[in-house]
DNA sequence: CTCAGATCATCTCGACTCGGACGATCTCGA
DNA sequence: TCGAGATCGTCCGAGTCGAGATGATCTGAG
């Protein structure tokens, strides 16, 4: 049998990856595979449904009052699906939905103090996680990755000249 | 803006993603988000479905033969979807499924001439679009990135002792 | 003020994904 | 030789995702 399946009642994707290291974009899609099982088990681990929850968490973290347009654009998360997480998040008191005064249409979400707590937590599992991924890894090669990340992920050019 | 939507006929996510670059993982899915974006369209311009199918066609590429379960491992894909996937590129006559004569329950999927020429054409893209997102950045850079994220894909030790 | 058009969150519905069957086939011990 | 158990590919059903439609609300022109 499978010994080590998590007992879910949700389906999860839970492929791990033996991947060959020919190609960047491979390597790449590997790299967050595996960064996506931990994540997912560690959030699981204390209650939320998935990494993406604790996406959500850490982008309201910062306090700024976003719409959830715009909050779905900062996590990467189609505006539909982002309504079952919040809805999720809601139920477990770690987000609440405020409308806005100034304009009726629009939610502003924000995080509890329970949120909070929840994400902080989670926020440590991610380090350790982190920490173990990059054990070895001088701080200046962090640098470079970090900053290669950024510029792969801000796109080729972000703002294409009105061509 | 925006402005670009592709006329696509099957649901595709093509969630742009403006991510604040605080986290690693978080840095770490946007880039592999803004990379699928562009490989998926590169694959839906020659034919294909997506970028996975490429995916495959890489993998068949390097004349292993293997299992559609080893497969499935290899490109981080449900052995269940990868049915679907060779389904296609067979009606596409871009793979063939043998059936190993020595066992002959298992089906080893070959990649055909006309898939090799697909995959080829497709490189090229992916090594243009490689070379446009790493512009400016120096051999060495490239080198360091390949190995922390080749580190990060083999996973911390593959199996976390259940402390 | 009124109304047309824009914009937000939500709902709907078709397409996709994956865990858990299932049949076919192999292997190995008796 | 035979049968129990393992392993392969495939199928099915429940769950998930996201493009487009919908209803509520705002904005601006007349």
């Amino acid at each position: 049998m499978g010994a080590v399946q998590a007992d879910r009642t949700t389906t999860k994707p839970m492929t791990a990856c033996e991947s060959f290291p020919d190609d960047l974009t491979i390597l790449l899609h590997a790299a967050v595979n595996q960064v996506t099982i931990y994540l997912d088990r560690a959030a699981v681990e204390m209650g939320l449904n998935d990494a993406r929850d604790w996406l959500v968490l850490a982008a309201l973290d910062d306090g700024q009052q976003r719409t959830q347009l715009e909050l779905s654009r900062v996590v990467c998360v189609d505006k539909t699906t982002l309504i079952t997480v919040l809805d999720r998040l809601e139920k477990q008191e770690l987000v609440v939905r405020t409308v806005d005064p100034s304009d009726r249409r629009v939610r502003i979400p924000q995080i509890t103090d329970a949120g909070r707590r929840v994400y902080a937590t989670f926020a440590v599992a991610r380090d350790e996680a982190e920490a173990r991924a990059l054990d070895g890894v001088s701080a200046g090669d962090r640098a470079v990755l970090v900053d290669i990340l950024g510029r792969i992920a801000r796109g080729p050019d972000a703002d294409v000249p009105a061509s």
